[in-house]
DNA sequence: GTGGTCTAGACCACG
DNA sequence: GTGGTCTAGACCACC
């Protein structure tokens, strides 16, 4: 997995990569019982204390995302799979339902506001099929 | 104007302030030129320490929106107008923006996001002329 | 509030103040709003690392027990309260159920099983008041 | 024997074993000289590590409690009987003391906290009995 | 003043 | 081998 880490972002490191990782988890990029990669290595490739990494990890556990088995490492938890769905969907519509909300405080017109959005939606699309090439 | 502050959530109070002031300068709810709440009153009507709403003035100053008139008070700036439907457009172009891009992926396509943002932007505007009337 | 700290239990010391503080407020020992004892004068008093107390309290609030004031401490939170008069009753029926399904399997009669908590009810009573004079 | 193995609690699974091979053997379930599953099988069965189970054995030896014969297997220590009905009274007077403190605690009358105890203690004797039927 | 974050390094528990 | 804990000390953000 790839992390971006923004050392000056004011944002926690160890909060960043919870925020990362969930998402990841959530909106189920990673599969149940998929094994997380390990507290030194991602601490090595990320070049950070493994505590931080720990702390980030630690956290995710308490949420229920995370699953410790002792002394083999950490994985997804199975009960993640159950709040997946409903994440999706949820992250998409706070999304939607915000930019909605901006076009009528600015009163910009339904038919505008959609034409802004099938503009930023293509052309993140064509970038993304760029990418991929 | 009224303030929402939460004491609880991650982002500090005085940029709670600055934010929502930002906003009502740069969206032409406040007219340039209008004077600004005193720091002291502000801080007991919303209970925090002065130093907070003094900090968030402060640094709206340097962002050159208000404008400290010595022994006065502060100011929307003149400048501030010029701004405006700039910000307008590019505050919406944000939230579309990022619309778009959970859509995509999610693999949502874009017929499905559009009706989607459809229904919320009919949802609030329903809600908001109910409000009025 | 006075803590009972072995460092030589097995059970890390962020975990043992997270059990008795959570117990205290649980109980309803501690109301609501209250401030916690702050974190370096705890850790001062239990000659133990800052961090090691901040961890515990960490933990507490994602638990939504406590309440940080940003720059002035932290509190017990106001949900708290909500989950007091059941936690008081869960733990004690919990204790008593485990001490019921002993004296089952040791095969002890009811009335044996009776007269034993009897004794080490009046014992623990009086020795609180002994105590307490 | 049956073990109840949990991956996720707190506890040690090494802890998990010795406690519950512990009980059977102070309780009286298994009989001095009796052979104790092999370390392999063992492991095999609950699919743990086998120098997870050949902790849990050591310790047991060590407390005396196990007899290591060698080149034939591990068995109930002679000595184990001898310290059978003490244990069992000590485990149910922990039980019980524990549960008399908590009700204190609570400031539970000694009149509620029998009522609750002979409540638990008639549900569970009627469910031991319902199961054996 | 408050608490939070991160580091480096040592040590421990578990499997 | 895995992750967890704790320390000491430096630095930061917030009020």
């Amino acid at each position: 997995m790839i992390y971006q880490i923004d050392t000056h972002a004011g944002v926690p490191i160890y909060r960043q990569i919870m925020d990362q990782l969930r998402r990841q988890i959530l909106t189920g990029q990673m599969s149940e019982g998929e094994q997380i990669e390990q507290v030194r290595k991602l601490a090595a490739r990320l070049k950070v204390n493994p505590m931080t990494i720990s702390k980030a990890y630690a956290f995710l556990e308490q949420e229920g995302l995370l699953e410790r088995r002792r002394g083999v490492g950490l994985f997804v938890a199975s009960v993640a799979t159950e709040k997946q769905s409903d994440t999706k969907k949820q992250l998409l519509d706070e999304a939607i339902s915000k930019a909605a909300a901006e076009a009528i405080e600015m009163e910009v017109s339904e038919a505008e506001a959609i034409q802004i959005f099938q503009e930023h939606y293509r052309d993140l699309t064509s970038r993304k099929k760029g990418a991929q090439s």
